[in-house]
DNA sequence: ATGACACGCCGAGCGTGA
């Protein structure tokens, strides 16, 4: 990408379910990117028409009623790759991994990982090392990456309402924090915080307890990027609106702009 | 402490989410 380019990651919790939502935010905003996830349905069923209609280039990697990636691109992907590269299938559906006009793009859903202590955990732990392995083997920090989307991991104390009421629990732990160093040492680095340091800018609020009116919520939707590209990072906007729209997803759209180089 | 919402499974609760 040898010019500005913005991209969006949203997790919209059922793409069937947003549909309207996410083609209403896609016309308008018009991201060159637009990384989704938990589209929750296969290949086959999934709404492709309206965003080619919209210009985008439309993959996916999905399953019947659980997890799924779709990353859409107004110019065509050179590589896509499906889950992780070699060994076993990556059956849940959560890594689309494109080659977009020279960008490396990893389109992630990381496993929730349910409960300290569970195989869902141990697997989720796992799952981001194979990622980091991935990387070292594949890709140059030196080349322009970027891993985005749904991290399942609060990455400090900003990034959650009571730090202290999380001990125990999933997505604050320190095994997660560990897991998730150890993939950035690759050599990325966290968009948001380059140009914001407040505490409590969420992009995921329960449903329940009116949570997202008292913003009691956590930023587990990310954008990491190597050197070249975190340099060039302008802006990286959590968007609320469609968080007001009806029926909205439990996640809100994250969109990074980047300069020229 | 517990439960609380929502999606998609298919035609009812259930698994899953975070």
């Amino acid at each position: 990408m040898n010019r500005p380019f913005t991209l969006l990651t949203w997790n919209v919790n059922g793409i069937r379910a947003r549909l309207d939502d996410v083609l209403s935010f896609l016309a308008e905003k018009s991201p060159d990117v637009a990384c989704l996830q938990e589209t929750k349905c296969e290949d086959k069923v999934f709404p492709r028409v309206p965003f080619a209609e919209l210009g985008y280039t439309v993959h996916i990697h999905g399953a019947k009623g659980y997890a799924g990636v779709a990353t859409l691109s107004k110019v065509k992907p050179t590589e896509v790759v499906l889950g992780f590269r070699g060994g076993d299938a990556d059956s849940a559906c959560r890594i689309l991994n494109t080659e977009i006009d020279g960008l490396r793009l990893y389109n992630l859903y990381v496993p929730n990982g349910t409960a300290l202590g569970t195989e869902a955990f141990t697997y989720k732990l796992a799952w981001l090392a194979r990622l980091k392995a991935e990387l070292a083997e594949h890709c140059s920090p030196a080349a322009p990456v970027i891993l985005c989307g749904d991290f399942n991991i609060a990455p400090d104390e900003r990034d959650v309402v009571d730090p202290r009421a999380l001990v125990g629990s999933t997505h604050f732990s320190p095994e997660e924090h560990a897991a998730l160093r150890e993939l950035l040492a690759f050599g990325l680095q966290d968009c948001f915080r380059k140009h914001d340091d407040r505490p409590g800018q969420y992009t995921w609020w329960d449903y329940r307890r009116a949570d997202f009116d008292r913003n009691r919520g956590m930023r587990i939707d990310h954008v990491y990027a190597s050197a070249p590209l975190y340099a060039r990072c302008e802006s990286v906007v959590h968007d609320k609106t469609p968080r007001g729209w009806d029926a909205p997803s439990d996640h809100i759209p994250v969109i990074a702009s980047f300069g020229g180089p």
